[in-house]
DNA sequence: TCGTAAAGTGGAAGTTACTATCAAAAGATA
DNA sequence: TATCTTTTGATAGTAACTTCCACTTTACGA
């Protein structure tokens, strides 16, 4: 009961998926609808036709139904599909534009409303910004190995320090003026030439 | 009732000083004897022998306890106070140097304590990592003002992005290898030289 | 196809962070 | 001393989680 790239589909697997879909789906809606303080995890779960319990666990806490990214391992692959010859940066901005120029209308209103969202809710941004410095360790690791350098290396991790610092500016710019999906990644992108330039002052 | 800075001393703010610093000696020292989670704020407040109601008036949130840092207010007094001549860089690794220098040895010890619990506690470093963001406009601002430029200049957010990148970098690496507050000013601040030097990598 | 193991679900009961309210106590002021 | 303001503690609540157990549904080998 597998596909050939051998992820299981029994009906099971597709049941749960569709389960977590929708309990997602409906947490975002009441969230944009009411509030999310306002809104509770009883409220989502009813609205999503399964008891509380269920929810707690496919979500361990509210904020992660919001945080819950499915673009990122997307970004990733996309990342390290990259040719070898191109530099950690440019494979980086690719990968940025062949992710989000291929948005649906409707994903990237979702998207923007999420984004929205993190960005409004202090809690949710600061579990963004966790979220981030971890995202942090998995790029200072994937770009050592793909200039081969010790992941330790000093120069190496301010790079990458400053590569997401860079990256977390231009984005929080961009939500504080009501941006779209699509002003964050041309924003995003240019902050990063900006640093490929050697950040002129 | 008031000193010639025109700041009230009278009794009653004294003795909200010393409640406050009671609260918050009392929270970290229980912390670290028996863990952030298995701290309740019953016992903190009965710990500092005050009542419940009372620990919430003082600190909005458990989490508070642990992140309200009393350094950093010295700390952007002292940037603000260095020279015009001296540039944003310079002038940030010259306040570093002159808070860190004046450490007495409890006071490092303690600032050690509260840093590792931070960085061992997730919620404590998300919500770290939130007060850094809220920093970095500051400080975006302050460089600005500095150096006579617009605040939302793209190249300026782009760079002080960086800084910012490049200095949770450094403390990350730090704390990861269970550093001393020295070593992490140490550290600090030589990414902080990489990035003058322009991030060669 | 049937029986059994495994996985998923719901319900109930408990813990704890946090909020709101209000009366009593303590400090300031005249 | 008398009064006015600030601070405090007690009480009662809400909602996010956790734990545990009994029940149903799905998977899979015989």
């Amino acid at each position: 009961m597998t596909t050939s790239q051998g992820e299981p589909v029994g009906l099971r697997e597709r049941k749960k998926a569709r389960t977590r879909a929708a309990i997602q789906d409906h947490a975002l809606r009441l969230f944009v609808a009411q509030g999310y303080a306002a809104t509770t995890v009883e409220q989502i779960a009813a609205a999503a036709e399964v008891s509380p319990s269920t929810f707690f666990r496919y979500f361990p806490t509210k904020e992660d139904t919001v945080l819950y990214d499915q673009l990122d391992p997307v970004f990733v692959e996309c990342f390290l599909a990259q040719p070898a010859e191109v530099g950690p940066l440019a494979a980086m901005r690719a990968a940025l534009r062949e992710v989000g120029g291929n948005l649906g209308n409707e994903e990237s209103e979702r998207e923007r409303a999420r984004q929205r969202l993190i960005f409004e809710v202090p809690e949710l941004r600061s579990r963004l910004l966790e979220q981030v410095t971890d995202n942090l360790k998995m790029f200072n690791d994937a770009v050592a190995e793909r200039i081969g350098r010790d992941s330790r290396d000093a120069n190496l991790r301010a790079w990458t320090g400053a590569v997401i610092g860079v990256v977390v500016s231009a984005y929080f710019t961009v939500l504080e003026d009501g941006g779209s999906v699509e002003d964050l990644l041309e924003q995003v992108d240019s902050a990063l030439a900006l640093l490929d330039a050697g950040l002129p002052l």
